[in-house]
DNA sequence: ATGATTAGTTTACAATGTTTACTAAGTTTA
DNA sequence: TAAACTTAGTAAACATTGTAAACTAATCAT
């Protein structure tokens, strides 16, 4: 890697570090290529050597909080790699809400339309979004080849397009769509709670939240 | 109602009309004040003798979304009363997801953070949520005191706020809890269906849709 | 009829994203 | 080493936006 090439990197790190520094000190709306550049000492236009435009700078913060997000669910994954797969999907569910609550803009960049007109494209956030609920379908199939949880039932159908590549995941069809499931539920809850639907409602939120997670696992366990 | 509030009253409704037809049209992102007084051959000053701001007018939005959103519900569930309450309740499930898909803006626009740094204000917004929920509330506790739902179990404890002013509200309690849950399963596959996750991956997210609303109905069924 | 209220315009300001033309430094090649 | 090329960054400009202030003209109440 070039000496130039290092350069480069490093001042993109250093604007999507301001990026995320700006949006975390006054909000999402305070996301602007101007406000960045003041900050970093440089022009507005500079920024253009290193994004597309303004949703190209967007696209790569969605980017990186995605990435926090998985590694975050993957490192609480491997924590509780010694407990029972219902242990590993209750501390892996309660560590999703964990971070969102930790990251609201984050969570807000990803799951929101932070900025008007600004579409993710799928074509970047897809597989990332896919990786994060990797960490879900992972736990589900493990618990589901020590018999742990049974994935059996009629299940929706996945996307042909999907299975066209590769035909063999039509094997692990039930582990993705019960991730599928799950992830609607924490999701739900979290992004309820984050925007603030629960306030003067709910005492604490966190105790629905288990209960809700709880009982979806119950219905994962194989009955006997 | 003297002539100047009659007229004031009918341009306030057109500036929503207008504002309203504007995010149909190109996006969120058009929810502009010239864009508005540009179509209504105004001058953008003049809509602040309407709204505080901005702002003001994206509540105003919001409010007319929600209202549109209860209605809907509350008239699919009117037109199910023959049903027995485990009907009703699918058919307002079902309902839900189907007003968003047909209004996806407006969903965007309570759910998701449409302009940036616009936090809706909870005191005009709450009430709306509520009553929304209300009609899940209302099918809910219908079914319970028919004997049809069993509604018991511990659930989590309602902010103490809530029940200073009325305390009787703790014996509805089950009905809200219950209700809350079930918002946050639809409003979850919901939203990640709206914002594209399940794009070349499910082949019919109302498959899924419809698997989900069924689980947690069996749930609440009265066993025997 | 007169005085107050108010819907609406004009003008102005600060801020934004983005384009174009340019400079100066770094890098490669003859 | 000197010339040619590439590129990070700047300066100036443009079209937008939300919003504030001062002003006008119509409506309303007394």
């Amino acid at each position: 890697m070039s000496r130039r090439e290092q350069l480069k990197e490093q001042t993109y790190q250093e604007i999507i570090a301001t990026a995320r520094q700006q949006i975390a000190e006054k909000g999402a709306a305070a996301l602007s290529l101007r406000g960045i550049a003041r900050r970093m000492e440089m022009t507005a236009p500079a920024l253009y050597r290193y994004f597309e435009d303004r949703d190209g700078l967007v696209t790569a913060l969605i980017v990186t909080a995605y990435q926090s997000l998985q590694e975050s669910l993957e490192a609480v994954r491997l924590a509780h790699q010694d407990q029972d797969s219902a242990g590993q999907l209750l501390a892996v569910g309660m560590a999703y809400r964990e971070w969102a609550l930790a990251h609201p803009e984050d969570y807000a960049l990803i799951f929101g339309t932070p900025i008007p007109g600004y579409q993710a494209p799928p074509e970047s956030t897809l597989p990332l979004a896919r990786s994060s609920l990797g960490v879900l379908i992972q736990v589900l199939e493990d618990g589901w080849k020590r018999g742990e949880f049974d994935l059996s039932g009629d299940v929706p159908a996945l996307s042909p397009a999907l299975l066209e590549g590769q035909p063999e995941m039509a094997q692990a069809a039930p582990g993705i769509l019960t991730a599928l499931a799950l992830w609607c539920l924490v999701h739900g809850l979290t992004s309820l709670e984050l925007f603030g639907h629960f306030t003067t409602l709910l005492q604490d939120p966190a105790e629905l939240y288990r209960r809700e997670l709880e009982n979806q696992l119950k219905l994962l366990l194989t009955k006997e």
